[in-house]
DNA sequence: CCTAGGAGACTTTTT
DNA sequence: GTCTCCTAGG
């Protein structure tokens, strides 16, 4: 066990008055690197150190599995295994616990289930077909996401026929979300947001349920205040109303979330709530060169409303903020690239130093391409999620369906998988039924015998099959129930008999699962090691959980993946005018303050060196358009960057930065002492030994400056393999090449929508 | 019941 | 262009 002095001596001045303090509500506003997550955790220490609190007494809640789990190692770290007996996770996991436990109260079944995203849109969807809605005029994720919100305001079914159905739009979603309501419960499940919901109802129709809550967790710690929502606020305010022992953590000027119902109000309403609350502010930056720090305060300075706080370092200078041009996305990206092997010679930089940011998914594709190309390697985060895998969640759905089988999304997904001929026809018969006579999916399968006297054989065996898998998971640990069904049901074998690359990738995903559960099972900490327990921790995974290995790879994701991680060297890519600041977001104020608070956490996650890059045409949406740039480089100061030439002719209004040129072979760079550096390139590989693999290929045409598209030139198109040009006719966008291919022939291709290399 | 092929959407961010 | 959903035909 640590002592105290040990505990606070790692803490500066205005850390330290933050982590020590204990009693009473308490807001700390952490700007960006000033070590917030050190303060949390230094401050559930101080507080079992100083015996002011049983680690069983303290509730820390956080925003993301990841920040939990780092959260938790560190406090280990910091005072060893009694750190394990602190309650510590998301506001989903933490709830979903409490909802296992208590659900009974509110009329729900202890083995009930959760319905992730894609469940809850084809409940949606299912409810939307069953009504004859125009699924075109009123499209399913317009309508869940409207759902959502309400949940997320708390304003239940009936509330939102009275006070919101105003319009033909918000009437069709009051009606579908009184049917969706209904249907969750009769399926003894539950979405994500109503495990924050219901934890509110619960803790309001319940005062004794809420009172020994309130009892156990004398103390309360939130993270990422700013980004929490309506119900989560109100969740909080119920617990700590007690002893009002609340400490939120969070920094307004890193609200990202508010499209999904966080609001920056709570953050700046906490003293309302709280008059007496201690501030804190911490607001030096241990993360960034004074430059970056600079030019971020320029940036939220634009923003107007804010807490008032100003970010300040006492690290070196830097290097000026390098901006670049591509004059296309392509271009772009190749820049990013080249400027990537730049650095890592320059400044001896590892690949996992490294991480390119974009706003939004769609963007990785080109710097994947790129990178592959180059042979440096690199990994995406957020892509589709281990538990978003078509394999995996239908294996999900057996262990969902053995624990509840009133999971109705469940059961469509595998009832006729594998292929036991219970096809849309045999299913719309039993939902009928289902409907008519008010009783759940699983009890109309099980009277298949009276609805469908031909094919009930084939239900009933279904039926058995799952109620033997009921029988089995009773008497066995999660881990052997998982490999027992995905053995059972044929699944495992099917996908060991795909030879195929996915195939392989498939099964070794299932047999990924598997391990999972075992280690679930292994875990000491775990005492109950059921099914229905995995499927709880389970269930609340996402892809923002992949565990950053020690390999070296570039990193890609987008700027709210890359909340509360750092880098040394960041590339912030696509600064253009609807794309960045988002199209969808220029329209008001409130909308553009998030974008720029959005910048600026991606400003933030860099330590060493920032590039910022912008293309002047884009595709989208199909279509080679003219982009623009962000208007968010124009609100960093002059001094704080470095633009080439070329690039400030299309940013006159940025003629005080800082110039620089590039030769062929290398850099020169202007030093702030006005000498000239010269920085040798590192050799390019030869492109032409890189084996592409097909599918991998996007529109590109490579070294495109290098060889104009011009008749005679030797292409390889990714269908139609080798050719030579014939013609070129039209303009850029609509750039048409009749190529003479070896084996197909003459074709005529659209450049924008062709994938082509240039072979010489 | 399954498959290939066409139509249409797609692009803001996710616990 | 790519992905997903839907349909028609096997």
């Amino acid at each position: 066990m640590t002592s105290t002095e040990e505990i606070l001596a790692h803490l500066d001045e205005a850390q330290r008055l933050a982590a020590q303090h204990t009693n009473g509500p308490a807001m700390i506003i952490a700007g960006a690197g000033s070590g917030k997550t050190r303060v949390l955790t230094y401050r559930l220490a101080y507080l079992i150190a100083e015996k002011r609190a049983d680690p069983f007494q303290l509730l820390a809640l956080t925003f993301t599995n990841k920040a939990a789990r780092e959260m938790k190692n560190r406090i280990e770290a910091l005072i060893g295994s009694e750190g394990k007996n602190i309650t510590l996770g998301t506001f989903h996991s933490v709830f979903l616990k409490i909802l296992k436990v208590e659900g009974h109260q509110i009329g729900y079944d202890n083995q009930f289930t959760v319905y992730d995203d894609d469940d809850s849109l084809s409940l949606v969807k299912s409810i939307l077909k069953e009504r004859n809605i125009d699924d075109k005029k009123y499209k399913p994720r317009p309508v869940r996401n409207y759902i959502s919100g309400a949940k997320n305001k708390l304003v239940g079914t009936e509330q939102y026929a009275n006070q919101y159905a105003i319009d033909d739009f918000t009437k069709k979603v009051s009606e579908v979300y009184t049917i969706y309501q209904n249907r969750l419960k009769l399926a003894n499940s539950m979405d994500f947001d109503d495990l924050l919901c219901n934890t509110a109802l619960l803790f309001k129709d319940f005062p004794t349920v809420l009172a020994k809550y309130q009892k156990r967790y004398r103390f309360l710690m939130i993270d990422e205040y700013q980004d929490t929502n309506h119900v989560q606020y109100v969740i909080t305010k119920q617990l700590a109303e007690q002893n009002k022992n609340i400490c939120v953590v969070g920094d307004d000027a890193q609200s990202i979330y508010s499209f999904r119902g966080a609001t920056i109000e709570n953050i700046l309403n906490f003293e309302k709530d709280y008059p007496d609350r201690q501030l804190y502010k911490l607001e030096q930056n241990y993360r960034s060169t004074t430059t970056i720090v600079g030019a971020a305060n320029n940036i939220i300075a634009n923003n107007k409303h804010q807490i008032p706080k100003e970010l300040y370092t006492k690290n070196e200078e830097g290097e000026p903020i390098r901006v670049m041009m591509g004059q296309n996305e392509q271009e772009e990206a190749f820049k990013v690239i080249d400027t990537i092997r730049e650095v890592k010679v320059y400044h001896n930089f590892y690949n996992k130093n490294i991480v390119i940011l974009y706003r939004t998914n769609a963007q990785s594709r080109i710097f994947e391409d790129g990178l592959r190309r180059a042979s440096i390697p690199y990994k995406i985060f957020g892509g589709l999620s281990f538990y978003k895998r078509k394999e995996i969640k239908d294996i999900v759905a057996y262990l969902r369906l053995t624990t509840n089988p009133q999971d109705e999304e469940a059961l469509k997904r595998i009832i006729n998988y594998p292929t036991r001929g219970i096809g849309d026809t045999t299913m719309a018969k039993l939902i009928t039924y289902a409907a008519q006579y008010q009783v759940g999916l699983w009890q109309s399968l099980r009277n298949a015998r009276e609805i469908l006297p031909r094919n009930a054989s084939s239900i009933h065996q279904f039926v058995q099959l799952i109620q033997s898998f009921q029988d089995y998971a009773l008497k066995a640990t999660a881990a052997e129930t998982v490999s027992y069904i995905a053995k059972t049901t044929g699944i495992l074998k099917e996908l060991h008999l795909d030879n195929s690359i996915e195939g392989l990738s498939r099964y070794e995903n299932v047999q990924e699962l598997i391990n999972a559960a075992q280690e679930f099972c292994d875990n000491p900490v775990q005492e109950d090691k059921s099914l229905s327990a995995f499927l709880s921790e389970i269930a609340l995974f996402t892809d923002q959980d992949q565990q950053i290995e020690n390999d070296d790879y570039i990193s890609l994701m987008t700027l709210h993946a890359a909340k509360g991680l750092e880098f040394k060297v960041v590339f912030l890519v696509g600064l253009e005018e609807n794309l960045f600041p988002s199209y969808f977001s220029v329209q008001d104020r409130q909308g553009l303050e998030e974008e720029r608070r959005l910048f600026y956490v991606g400003i933030t996650r860099a330590e060493k060196l920032l590039t910022i890059s912008f293309a002047k045409n884009r595709y989208r949406n199909g279509f080679l358009e003219p982009a623009e740039p962000s208007r968010f480089l124009s609100e960093i100061n002059d001094e704080f960057l470095r633009i080439p030439p070329t690039v400030l002719e299309y940013l006159p209004q940025k003629a005080g930065a800082v110039k620089y040129t590039r030769s062929l072979s290398g850099t020169y760079l202007k030093t702030q002492n006005q000498e000239i550096q010269f920085i040798q390139r590192e050799p390019l590989p030869n492109k032409k030994l890189i084996k592409i693999p097909k599918s991998t290929i996007s529109n590109t045409v490579e070294n495109f400056n290098e060889t104009p598209l011009i008749e005679g030139v030797r292409v390889e198109h990714h269908q139609f393999g080798i050719g030579t040009i014939l013609s070129v006719e039209g303009k850029n966008p609509d750039l048409r090449l009749q190529i003479d291919f070896a084996s197909k022939g003459k074709k005529t291709i659209l450049l924008k929508y062709a994938t082509l290399r240039i072979l010489n």
